[in-house]
DNA sequence: CATGAATGAGCCTTCATTCAT
DNA sequence: AATGAATGAAGGCTCATTCAT
């Protein structure tokens, strides 16, 4: 009665997860150990691996969920629109939001680049791929210029928002702003005179 | 004419400085021990303390080398051109080359986050400073309209640059076209009609 | 009768200091490797950082635990006794037994030199100290002439049981007889005639 | 003409040995490198060893030359005396001189204990004897009264003066005044009433 | 005499992982 | 589910020593 149905047990791997999934966001894969991971959440190293089967299938499985809370947030976010430019500008909102003030599981995707675990680099990319074709999408729906580069312009997009996790300061600006003020930057020459 | 007799010496030293940055860009520092970087250069791990005293040093001083190529470059790229447009093109340009097809040092400066290594984080962040200061520049230069923000308009780019790393592909493009593709966006309307 | 269930478990890290304590008191610190104090109870040099953080910490816990049999060792010699010139002998009795035929432990006082371990050196400083006001006090309880230095007279004591370590043959005589003798110099007039 | 005849050449050997004997006698012969020893004279590590074939050896040599020292102060010091008495306290006072204040050749017979270099073990073991005999004579010479052990009294005395190499403070006695006040107790009886 | 450069063995320590309980 | 204890491999680094120049 008290507790719902559902997902009430593996309480403790979901802790475990989050603690990680921050880790490994701030400090990187490589230098987050197992032991620092386990005493966030006041666990021994040994009993992590009830858990899970090993770091590397705790990353993939942070990497899993990451995609899915971004896809997310920007599915809903763009469904609000319908105006080209404004669903692109609401889906790099979300993006930017989820990477910078939500718990880590976003930021992961970025700060471990998948080249940095071979063995498991290849898994690790088809997520991230999973997710980015939401913006090859978004830049379809716009007309652009016959002579405008769409998969440069997504690449351009992608590196400047992904950018934003070193210097974001929640003091100054949203998320959402951000994202308007660089879809503004397209829009709006900025070539004067 | 080739090369002058001279500074024959601390070669080695040299050679291993530059099997670290490639080592460093490409599989991070963390990841890259010193056992992998001497040996690419024919080395025992022991002997590699001769050339530098810890692991740390060493990539402070592929990081300062790093600034140092990139700085040179972009200067010299900039002062080809005297329309404020086409000298940020080429200084970002340049900065792309420099972190693509190049020797790996500048690329250490971007695949190397200063907070994981937080003994010397504070040094390293000087060394990027030192750097990016150019873009600062090159942004004050140009006439934007009043409302524009410069700062975001800079972060804006650097992270769109720096991102190229993740995908640049040599055989397609050249680093200048990407860059000036890159301005394109900016100064020529891409909204339609 | 024998032992009362209980502490049973801890064991090993009991086990890996004594080897410890053995090792340092012959060998010294400095020369003593992990790899021989672990290979000395048939473990792996890495597993014997479960039982402690570090070398250093081995060390300050080992003259702990030296201190304070030294000190019960000594203190229950000097109860039994009520004369100050026995009880002083029973004192440096106790003492160089304790040195002597036991376990390492109190021998480890003497052979390392907290010098040798500046990280730790205060604390090490601080152990010896705290066993050695033992002997200022029975010093105290003595009556002697005016003019004769306690302080002195204290330190040529400590040197003289200490310096035994170094020449003790236990087939010979006992730390009993010796500490005897040692005060008979001192009280009965050496110089005939 | 400028330089005397004689031990002229060398010199950065004597230099390197001075330096050798200061860092044994304070830190300990484990704890010195050669690489401390050799900058200490401003010598690269390996330039020392045109001097000296290898660290045992040049402990070696250190003690053999702290030997010589030692036997000379002391030699000359009892021959100014006829007193037995008065020579074993010249001689305890040469000796406790030599320890002390001097140059730190003798220093390092008592700080480098020969079981801590087994290699060479005997060798040192055997200079000390050479040294330490001159005392067994000093004894030998005084009248005592007949149930005293000799030898037990030599190594009271050896043990209660090499340990003033840890309290000694040069600014409060002079050896002498030390070697004396050792004597006094031996004399005098130290029981009073 | 001395240096620059390197060697190779070894050191302290860390870490992912395992497993009986 | 979790712990205590251990493993084994590896990591950064140090050190005595060597040797061509």
């Amino acid at each position: 009665m008290a507790e719902k149905a559902g997902k009430r047990k593996n309480n403790r791997g979901q802790e475990l997860q989050d603690a990680a999934a921050t880790l490994f966001a701030t400090q990187g894969y490589e230098k987050t150990t197992i032991r620092e991971i386990a005493k966030a959440v006041n666990m021994l190293p040994g009993s992590a691996y009830y858990h899970f089967s090993s770091k590397q299938e705790l990353l993939l499985s942070i990497y899993r969920e990451g995609v899915a809370r971004v896809c997310k947030k920007v599915d809903e976010a763009i469904a609000r629109e319908t105006d080209p430019w404004k669903r692109l500008a609401a889906g790099l909102g979300a993006h930017l939001s989820a990477i910078l003030d939500e718990q880590n599981y976003p930021r992961v995707l970025i700060s471990v680049v998948p080249s940095q675990v071979p063995e498991i680099a290849e898994e690790l990319t088809e997520q991230r791929d999973r997710y980015e074709i939401r913006f090859t999408r978004l830049l379809d729906e716009i007309d652009l210029p016959e002579k405008a580069d769409r998969r440069l312009l997504r690449l351009f997009l992608m590196g400047a928002v992904n950018w934003a996790e070193v210097w974001y300061d929640p003091g100054k600006s949203t998320p959402e702003d951000i994202a308007a003020a660089f879809i503004a930057f397209l829009t709006h020459p900025l070539k004067v005179g």
